[in-house]
DNA sequence: CGACGAATTGAACCTATTCAAAGGGTGTGG
DNA sequence: CCACACCCTTTGAATAGGTTCAATTCGTCG
């Protein structure tokens, strides 16, 4: 019935998008900062989750809602994303099964800063930021892992502040295209499979330029024989090609 | 003798800028994340440093460097930047006495991701990351607050990123001039001057843009009598004004 | 005072945005 | 199974915002 579709791209098409306990017990032994608990402390984590499903574009919170959850990805795509009046949004990150995201600071900001949404079909956990920050003070390795990820998350802020002051679009294109690929990729026939949709307001979002724009780098990315791309993906070709794209600031 | 001058900045004349062990001891108990500290703790976190004076443009680190220590800033300016092939560095922050650089993730990166310089006279204290790791894992609650602070910067990061991304030049100024205000501002008798040392190019490097532009934004702030600026300073009249540019597009 | 570095200002140029219209893939409903 | 409608994507042309290069002015310190 969907013979017919192009794209290379894997979607999941069930339902009511809720994950077995298999699953959740799995997600949350492969997220990074609870990796370190016995089995039995793994048991009591997660019995303090709770899982939710969500649709595309549906929102999980909103940029200025109180606090009172962190979650965690199980399954699916979340976008967190930045608003503005005039309507241009950013795309800060998306996030794959495993990440978290919500509030994770121990001293607990007020209001979320930013809007999570479901990027495709989703299952989140959930976790009280009360019972979250009791995880916090009775495990201190956990607290560290929480540490080393919000560091690197700082890191990859700032290597982006970075590039939108000192690269063109092209450069910043490029570079995106390589980290996504690093995230999400899936070696396929040709090329390295960016597996999530994306659109060009995506990338536009992610790099600080529009759609139109966006558009007219890839198809010459694309005519240049870089990236295979289509409605909503992207596969890329020559990863070394585009390194050196993002590498080259005007001498 | 500097009666002509007409900078309201307050200069350090220091020679070889070191400080009191007075100073050191209330530079660390104010130290966010030793606050929490004993007397008899601190004192041994104390030996822990050893301080080193900076004249002006000296490195303290670069980009690349191998990850060594930890630093808190005990008098004076640090610059935090970025550079490019180009040319086109980026100053990602300018820290005040108390703040602290270098590694702090507590798995320890390999490399320092970027260049850290003195911009005024300034007396830095270092701390080896083997011994700072071991205050982490020692001190659940420092932990704690590190994580507090650098999840605060990664906030700081992300606001930049939107800003960048949506912004246009005058707004990300305007805002940057507030961030500065808040973090430096001395009131004076006309406005809220920012203490620090603050030429075109730093408000270029901070903002994405380059120093024409920075001066030709600021030149129009002063004669619509949002700042009063000089060679190398600047002081804030019109808050709300500020905001309202720096608003115009951001939630 | 004199010299150097910082700031200003002008004009040409260029990148990226904006507005607009046409072209294509996807999946839904007939 | 086809056809249509919707949304994503492409492409074009005009415009604006910022950069670049260059020349001048100004402030600060020796």
């Amino acid at each position: 019935m969907t013979g017919r579709r192009k794209s290379p791209l894997e979607i999941d098409v069930t339902e009511a998008h809720m994950c077995s306990v298999n699953l959740r017990l799995h997600i949350l032994s492969q997220v990074p900062f609870f990796a370190g608990l016995s089995q039995a402390d793994l048991d009591r984590v997660n019995s303090l989750f709770n899982e939710q499903g969500y649709a595309p574009h549906e929102t999980i919170y909103f940029s200025g809602d109180a606090v009172k959850h962190m979650f965690v990805v199980a399954d699916g795509r979340v976008r967190l994303m930045r608003h503005s009046p005039s309507g241009k949004d950013v795309l800060l990150d998306i996030l794959t099964p495993g990440e978290f995201f919500g509030s994770f600071s121990a001293q607990g900001d007020e209001v979320y800063h930013e809007t999570a949404q479901a990027h495709t079909q989703t299952c989140v956990l959930g976790i009280s930021v009360n019972d979250f920050r009791a995880i916090l003070e009775k495990n201190p390795q956990v607290v560290l892992r929480v540490l080393d990820i919000t560091s690197a998350r700082l890191q990859a802020a700032n290597v982006r502040v970075h590039q939108l002051s000192a690269l063109p679009v092209e450069g910043r294109i490029a570079y995106l295209l390589l980290v996504l690929c690093a995230k999400f990729g899936k070696p396929g026939n040709d090329g390295v499979l960016i597996q999530t949709p994306l659109a060009r307001d995506d990338v536009a979002a992610m790099t600080g330029t529009t759609s139109e724009t966006a558009s007219r780098v890839m198809s010459q990315f694309q005519k240049d024989g870089l990236i295979r791309t289509g409605r909503q993906w992207v596969a890329v070709i020559d990863l070394f090609a585009l390194e050196e794209i993002a590498k080259a600031e005007i001498s």
